[in-house]
Parts: C-alpha cells; sequence; structure tokens
DNA sequence: ACCTGAACACCGTTCAAGT
DNA sequence: ACCTGAACACCGTTCAAGT
C-alpha cells in the first residue's frame, strides 16, 4: 500500500512514537481489552512483528503509553501549580488540582485506567513509568505541604481524589452537573488542621 | 462438592456454580490478563464450548464473578454494621467498616479490581451485579448517615476508602505497618462536622 | 436441556530472511 | 539496525451433532 503521497520508505523513521500514538488513540476509542499488538501495528501501517523491534512485547508498549499518561497529568497540574503560586490561598489551590485530576480522568478514561491498570501493576514496570508516576504524586505532595504538614494528608487527599475519580470513570457514580462542584462537594470534607 | 464419590455423568450437575468458583479462582491465581474461559472450562474438567450454556460470552461469566464480589464484600460490611449497632460511636463504626472494605481489597486484589473493571463497566451490566453493587454501597450509606445528613458526605467517605484500597492494590501506595493503622491515619481527615 | 468436537477468525510471540 | 512473512500455540465464539 505504498500509493501516497508521501514517499514510503522501508525504515519507517519514528516507529517507536507512531506505535505509542497509534495505541494511545485506539485505547482511547475501542478501550483497553480491545487493543491489540497487531491492530496497532495495523494501524501504523506495519507488519505484525515490527512493534517487537521497539517493545520487548505487548505489555511493555502499554506501559509506555500508560507513562505518557502520567506525564500528560504532570503537565496539566504542574501549570496549575505555578499559576497559583502567587495566590495565597493554599486550600484553593488544592481543590482546583483535584478538579484538574478527575477531569483528566474523565476526558483520558480508558488511558486513566490504564495508568493503574493490573497490566502494569504487576509487571517490572519501567523507569519512564516510576518517573511520571512519582512527578505527577508530587504535583499534590507540594500543594499539601504548604497547607499542612501532617504526615499522611498528601495519601488522604490523593486517596479521596483518585477515588471519587475511579467511581466515576467505572461508572459507580453518575455525576449529574460538572465536574468542578461536585470535587468540591466531596472534598470539602477534608480537613487538615 | 457433594459428589466427589460419584461417578462422572454426562452432564455435570452444577456447572453454572463450577465455573464461576473456577473463575474466581483463576483470577485469583493467575490475574485477570491470564484468565481464559477455555481455561475456566478447563479447570472444570468440561469442553470449550460448555459454558456458552450458562453464560452468553466471556463477559457475562465475569460480570457474576465480580457480583459475587461485591456480595461477599456486603456480607462483611453487613456483618460489622450490626455489631456495631448498639454502639454509640458512629464515628469508630464508619472506620471500621473502612478497615474492612480495604482489607476486603487487599485480600482479593484480582476480583477486587474485577469488581470495577472495564470488563464489567462498559457492558450492560447484570441484574446480580447492580443488587450486589448497591447492597455493598448501601451499608457505607446507612453507617454516614447516622453521623451526617449532608449529601455529599457518603460519596466522599467511599471516594477516599475506595481511593486508598484502589491505590494499594495497584502497587501505588506501599503499606508498612497493619491495614487498619494505615486507613484510620488517612480517614482522620475526613470531618463530617 | 446440556454438552462435545471441529471449525473460523482472531491473538501474542518467535525467527529466519530481506533491505 | 529495522522490518517482513510465515509459523506456532494459544484465544473467543459458533454450530451441527451427540446424550
Amino acid at each position: 500500500m505504498r500509493m501516497t503521497n508521501q514517499k514510503q520508505t522501508y525504515h519507517h523513521g519514528d516507529l517507536r512514537n507512531a506505535l505509542l500514538q497509534a495505541a494511545w488513540k485506539i485505547v482511547e476509542k475501542e478501550g483497553l481489552d480491545k487493543l491489540s499488538l497487531r491492530g496497532v501495528a495495523r494501524e501504523t501501517g506495519v507488519s505484525q512483528a515490527a512493534p517487537y523491534a521497539h517493545f520487548k512485547d505487548k505489555s511493555s508498549l502499554l506501559v509506555e503509553v500508560a507513562a505518557s499518561g502520567f506525564t500528560a497529568l504532570k503537565i496539566l497540574l504542574e501549570t496549575q501549580l505555578k499559576e497559583c503560586d502567587r495566590s495565597k490561598d493554599h486550600r484553593e489551590m488544592l481543590d482546583k488540582l483535584g478538579v484538574i485530576y478527575v477531569q483528566f480522568a474523565l476526558d483520558n478514561r480508558a488511558v486513566f485506567r490504564l495508568m493503574f491498570s493490573d497490566v502494569i501493576s504487576d509487571f517490572p514496570k519501567s523507569e519512564n513509568y516510576e518517573i511520571a508516576a512519582a512527578a505527577a504524586f508530587s504535583c499534590l505532595e507540594r500543594a499539601i505541604l504548604r497547607i499542612t504538614p501532617q504526615p499522611f494528608a498528601t495519601f488522604s487527599a490523593w486517596s479521596t481524589v483518585h477515588g471519587l475519580a475511579s467511581l466515576i470513570v467505572d461508572n459507580r457514580l453518575e455525576i449529574s452537573g460538572d465536574v468542578e462542584t461536585y470535587v468540591r462537594e466531596v472534598t470539602k470534607f477534608l480537613k487538615f488542621d
């Protein structure tokens, strides 16, 4: 099928990234269980065995997709964190980060699930993944530390926001109305003083 | 197993339940992604096509496994709820339910994941599933209502406990020490007054 | 009604071989 | 180094046929 205007070479050039993008796209469109490595290769216009030149196996590819998910989330959180830097209302900042977390989960349902999926959790994770995940978590941590130094405060905030996001994404909680008011109503019971 | 001594007959007798039990066992031992319908049939000593006499497809079987997971959790929660009925310390009761929730998740990692998995969430759920899930949720709700009538209090408590359970099960939070102290430390920031 | 065996269209993964 | 095509051992699901 080499008949488009682009000249098609035997070597793809950036197959690794093309595969990652295709995988993200398919996961979001079809769901994690519908994603096959062969399908990713097909979508990328490459043979079924080609991915193995760049990834050890299917799980390794998915781990990298999840890592880029954490990176995307981290960037969103960090942007908000910087915007709020001049403000003194630390609690408001935390709420805003919560809204971003939940909104990200809703905008990228399948990838969000993948980020915490057993495909990854029960697997030797990549360095990329661990770094990206830790970076996202650390944004929440920094915000909390401006409010309180209590040791479990970060876990508590993270649990609440993550739980809310998970329950919504997994259809156990129907949201009527916008995400923001929902997050605020739920997190208002968290009191760190 | 009432039929241990009986000779094998062409008809199994209670194949439906045998398949459900085998599925639970395999999921916990091998993980959700390793579970195949053919494997479940093999484990039960029956042909690959036999499950289709009792379940529409693989997902339908998994939905029922998840339903029995919710039922098991509900029973644990309800037992605790009754034990606490005479006590006046409603907050203590809530904490105990939280511990049970998280402990259940840890004792049945793979099934807990399955209960909220996309295999089920993006699927026409069965009546069994919806009833069992609602029953489990309602235990938390009843406990909360003794503390406060505020509308989002239940969601808040559920989110926190569910988030904590999920993060631990998905290996994003290492627990050092026992579950109980962990749950108490995290939920102590939830204040309903 | 309940179950089997063969069949079909898919997978993940490997490997010799091509560029 | 990067990619292909064929091959192998698995799946989920269907269906005619057996009990």
